[in-house]
DNA sequence: TTGCAATTCAAACAAACGTTTGATACAAAC
DNA sequence: GTTTGTATCAAACGTTTGTTTGAATTGCAA
């Protein structure tokens, strides 16, 4: 029924589950094996006879755990048919924000993601090949519907990275945000709303440059 | 000539400044004592005699690394008496991105602060209390003068968030950024042009969102 | 049942860790 | 010259780490 977890064993299955969530909440050096063989309930021995060694499990479980996300929140999650550049936008700023959430039903996915950028290991690139890569040009594409065919490729880089930016805060900043303004739960709701606020900013910021360049086009830059 | 390094004797010192830039290139977990003693040139009893624990020495390295960096980059670094809340804006934005490069100059501060985020321990507390909290004031104080005196403070605050993340994503975006786009040196001229970027996309958006809530007033939000 | 391969288990392994110890070196005070 | 306090050093301490081992157990085919 499910494509991925066919023919993993129960206890590699609950092996991956829970490392993926121990090595999100923890790290990869401060997890310890044990830890996990006593969380996931499991003999010591058994993450080196499934995995090999803790680094092999450490990558496997982060594929598990993208895996598992991307099966909930697909990259264009809560988008209708048809849609101009502006639902597009916001579909793909919602279906990130939920997709890198705490949610554990995640596994951890987005912060994962956060420490392999902290901590850059192969795992990264493997990353960076298999997703990122294309969803950033995916982004990159919906900034230049909206931003109307501009030429300067400089500034449409700029303004997704800016868009992205936004998006990643709520990955990286869970810790302050958590103790600054302890009222964010980061729920579903929550989450839409940020993703409102992040749409608005953005929308307003790339009409604005749209405009601009259509007055003094060719040239970019505030100064 | 200093005042910080008054009477800090040359093994603690140097200990100081190895243990910032080794806990900034490898995280607390990673690091170990031998790595810092035998790259500083120490005994590696010297750590637990000046410091009395790792976790002290780690403590009193960052506390080091952010007085340098502060030292060198002052909040309003750069700015020029009596200026207008774009040239602020400008000026903060600079001043945060010079703090938090990669120089070596700077002890690693910034990669400090992101693994700080990553991984919280009492010292996030102690950074927000000591300089965080007020610098996002700072920050938010600017961006009501440009909004115009806007009634909703959620709005506000979702500015200066929208501001803050572009800034951030320089710093935990490195390895990413390393990848995709080697050309980037984040030198300070680099720096300059990634100020001016972020400024041109946050003020255009600002400028729009007051534009807005003048003719439709008290309701914010893109639906 | 028997046989066989896959899995689980308690126990132990060497290596690396942060920390402690006691001896030593050195300079200033008396 | 002796004392005193600070600093440095090599060596060792007890833990904890990831990993390995060999026996016990399990599940299923013959």
């Amino acid at each position: 029924m499910n494509g991925t977890d066919h023919e993993i064993g129960e206890t590699r299955k609950r092996i991956l589950e829970t490392a993926a969530l121990v090595f999100a909440e923890r790290g990869f050096a401060a997890t310890t094996v044990r830890m996990i063989c006593g969380r996931a309930q499991v003999n010591l021995a058994a993450v080196n006879y499934h995995f090999g060694s803790k680094e092999s499990l450490y990558r496997d479980a982060i594929r598990y755990a993208r895996g598992r996300a991307y099966q909930r929140f697909p990259i264009n999650y809560g988008l209708s048919g048809e849609a101009g550049p502006e639902e597009q936008l916001h579909a793909f700023i919602r279906s990130f924000l939920l997709r890198t959430s705490s949610d554990e039903r995640n596994l951890g996915f987005g912060t994962l993601v956060m420490r392999e950028m902290v901590d850059p290991t192969s795992a990264l690139d493997m990353m960076l090949d298999e997703g990122i890569r294309a969803l950033l040009e995916q982004l990159a594409e919906i900034v230049r519907k909206l931003l109307g065919d501009v030429r300067d490729r400089e500034l449409l880089l700029a303004c997704t990275r800016s868009i992205v930016s936004q998006c990643l805060l709520f990955l990286f900043s869970r810790s302050v945000i958590g103790r600054m303004a302890p009222e964010h739960k980061f729920d579903p709701d929550d989450l839409e709303g940020i993703s409102r606020q992040i749409l608005f900013f953005s929308l307003h910021a790339i009409r604005g440059i749209a405009a601009d360049s259509r007055t003094k086009p060719g040239k970019s830059g505030a100064r």
